[in-house]
DNA sequence: AATGAATGAGGGTTCATTCAT
DNA sequence: GATGAATGAACCCTCATTCAT
């Protein structure tokens, strides 16, 4: 890549992190092309110029925000930690990248920027499940998890709690409890049956 | 009250359950108050005789929004059957009226009528909360729930299922998976230890 | 047709009007919302309200213009006089609403407005034809018309004249050589052989 | 010229061509200077290093295309063939150049490109007049022409013919009545009176 | 000399809101 | 009290043209 492939990347990278700080917080409705060339510091026209139109430009910031988390995302799943350590960070550890999180950007996501929403699955179903599944059969070996349960069901309780946890509104009562959900999570409304 | 307020009342009520109609499939940004009129066979001035500003329509249609929802809700509260059984039925029973809540509702209801939301929390706190605590109280007096758990998580923890399960992206993947998922509820990842 | 259909007619006829001015002018796509709006001294806003878009409004002002043209039209050829006459006329006549015509108009009308073309061949299909199919028949009896001529040929010979003359950059040149212009039409270039 | 000069030259024919062609099929205002752009494979500086402007490019393709057709159309008028012959193909030759001239063309060469206009009405007068003239005049003296008409009128009347055949949407309609309009160029209405 | 990048001005269109009847 | 008509402001997008390399 020469020098110009270069800078015009740059440049590309500045106009989508504009506007991913601005989608996060306000919503992809609410920001104009204009408030985003404000915040990059260039012109209107410089946004068509690289991405044509707005559909196209939220289109990509999609792209580049779900490879960034998944970047993120990665280093934790590779982690070399204990099966219940390492569930309890993959719920309850907030993301930097999903802390401003707006919901209408999912919403967004899946109704209208339907290549984007079959970009993040493809990754998800390639990359993300296997994953997991290998990470509950441990569990089940070493019996931390139930082997009736199916890796489905785990896996959709997991992302629920994640996901929810992670909702803005959410976060601040998640902190006191933490403990208690943790134990929910592991022995469920019952509880421990420690005898 | 005379003739005439009950006509306005009723035409009232006309215009929020068209709104609450629209708002719910397309979300409050993507709703003008051109369609609203239409679908409410009404001019747009009515609207605004009634209701002032497209900000005060939503307020209201917000309140409207909960009180029926928390009249459907109440009187599940109220059935006279087990503990586990209700618990089940409270997390997944779908309710009508959330069935094709759209997620922009939410949004709006957090960051731009707090007013709405206010009464909503009040609600919450004065009416549901109260039965939701008397409930874990007696669940944890029959053995169905462990004393140690903290209400607040209990509530916490039950609210997360209900919200993420009624979701409508998420709706579908449940049902194959709803068994699972009650073990889980009950007895968490680690699974029953019957013995 | 009660007062407010009056009154909206009136109005539309009145933006029908300035849209024309302005088209004939300037031609379609110089021609702006803007501009109309002032022409017309009503918002922008307003001509949505009636016309719903540019499109739209462009549709309306060619069957509007149409529908003009054939009105000054028809009274010509039902006039009573003779045959060589009446074709003069119809050739030679320039009309009040030909004046300025723009060409991109017709561009228009042929490429964009496919709709309001059908209306146009419509009418002519529907109501001129079949008269000066009369006509020519008439001229062929009382023998102004070489009976060997089809009519179609005739009457594609008329059209090209009237049309070509109405140019407004070719108009100024006929004049001095209208005569000639007569002799060409009724004797062709080899001219009257009166012996 | 050296060779700099030449390859700039071809470099303009280039731009030149791509311009044309793109002018006769969309017309003048629909040719954004991005399209010609990459029609002819340089930047747009580039195009306005050799131009100035949109209206520079314009008019220097008039004149190339001016010139083009000038080009083609000597050659016919050359051609050592009879009187009736020669006015025949002069109307019904459809020439390549023109095959799919665009309205607007015409008409931007009328009303902005005065300078354009004048340099084709130059060539007119100053070549194909006089060779026209001295056409008629022969064709006058061998009988084939009345010699009361003006040689502006039959000039004009040519011209017509000519134009008006060559339009896109009348030249489908011409071909079934060729022969009619022959006659009706050489003997009129009135037809031929060979008695 | 040639290019990629950038821009100000303007166009069509929509919307919440007000005016006039 | 209810309506049709009207509007100013804002939005997405395009284009001829200039800047910087």
């Amino acid at each position: 890549m020469d020098g110009f492939q270069r800078r015009r990347e740059q440049k590309k990278t500045h106009i989508l992190e504009a506007t991913l700080a601005l989608i996060m917080e306000f919503g992809v409705q609410k920001v104009s092309i204009a408030e985003i060339a404000k915040e990059a510091n260039v012109s209107q026209v410089t946004i068509y110029n690289y991405f044509e139109s707005k559909h196209n430009l939220m289109h990509a910031t999609f792209i580049y925000y779900v490879d960034k988390v998944w970047a993120e995302y990665e280093e934790l799943l590779q982690k070399d930690i204990p099966f219940p350590e390492k569930i309890k960070q993959i719920i309850f550890t907030k993301k930097e990248t999903a802390k401003q999180i707006h919901p209408d950007f999912y919403e967004q996501l899946m109704k209208e920027y339907s290549e984007g929403f079959h970009y993040l699955e493809n990754l998800y179903n390639e990359k993300a499940i296997p994953y997991f599944i290998e990470l509950f059969n441990q569990g089940k070996q070493q019996g931390h998890v139930d082997p009736d349960l199916s890796n489905e069901a785990i896996l959709f309780y997991i992302q629920m709690m994640k996901e929810y946890i992670q909702r803005e509104d959410v976060y601040q009562k998640v902190l006191p409890i933490t403990e208690d959900l943790t134990k929910l999570l592991f022995y469920g409304i019952v509880g421990k049956r420690d005898n």
